[in-house]
DNA sequence: AATATCAATCGCAATAATACGATTGATATT
DNA sequence: AATATCAATCGTATTATTGCGATTGATATT
């Protein structure tokens, strides 16, 4: 039915798979990674940097604002686009905790 | 067109979308945390962990081998899963090394 | 006031993903 | 040989995602 079942898993479970799918998607790591190396906050000349029209870009900026990763800030007519520090904070210790454990025993060798 | 242009991106933003893509969902989660749990392989049974019908457990199963995350050995008519250790170290370390990138200055305050 | 710039949104087309019933293929079991 | 068990695959329905041209709304600029 192409819809996940989100009731029947926990939160927790839902969170993360919410968060990495934000993250599932080459265009949205670069504006990320550009976000990062920036240091700080970058305009609309994102579109530039990426090789995709500016209603695409919009389109991806707004699903990482919408899961939390970003904020834009409202200059008109530029909106400024940052990384939510406290999500980004959230989402490191989620995939954190996963890629921590260690699989000490694995029966297929 | 529904189709990312993975080509105007670099091969390791794109391995960084694959394996998000193989986390971006609940259940994946759940058979991770469950494999990893169990710290061991786990057979058939993970059907009955999943509120999902075998055919569902099985096509998720196929997305985490296809990316590499598990590896399946075959013990018929069973079939035993576990987390492949070296593409689990690969998605920590690029999961890793994205998420160690401080934002230490943000212009969105 | 007219114009330019920027970014969001709409509308559309095409492909991908989710879910499961039913079937198939393979191997133990009897 | 007949049957039971397990997991993969097929077929199908439904929804989601990706991408972009075109439009819209808002604010600077002239």
């Amino acid at each position: 039915m192409g819809v996940t079942k989100t009731q029947v898993f926990t939160e927790k479970q839902n969170r993360i798979a919410d968060l990495a799918k934000a993250l599932a998607h080459p265009a949205r790591i670069a504006i990320i990674q550009h976000l990062l190396k920036e240091k700080s906050c970058v305009c609309g000349d994102l579109v530039e940097v990426l090789p995709l029209a500016q209603a695409t870009v919009s389109q991806h900026l707004k699903e990482l604002k919408q899961i939390g990763i970003l904020h834009g800030e409202i200059n008109p007519p530029r909106v400024c686009y940052c990384i939510n520090e406290t999500v980004w904070q959230e989402a490191k210790v989620i995939f954190g905790e996963i890629f921590e454990t260690e699989v000490s025993v694995n029966c297929c060798g």
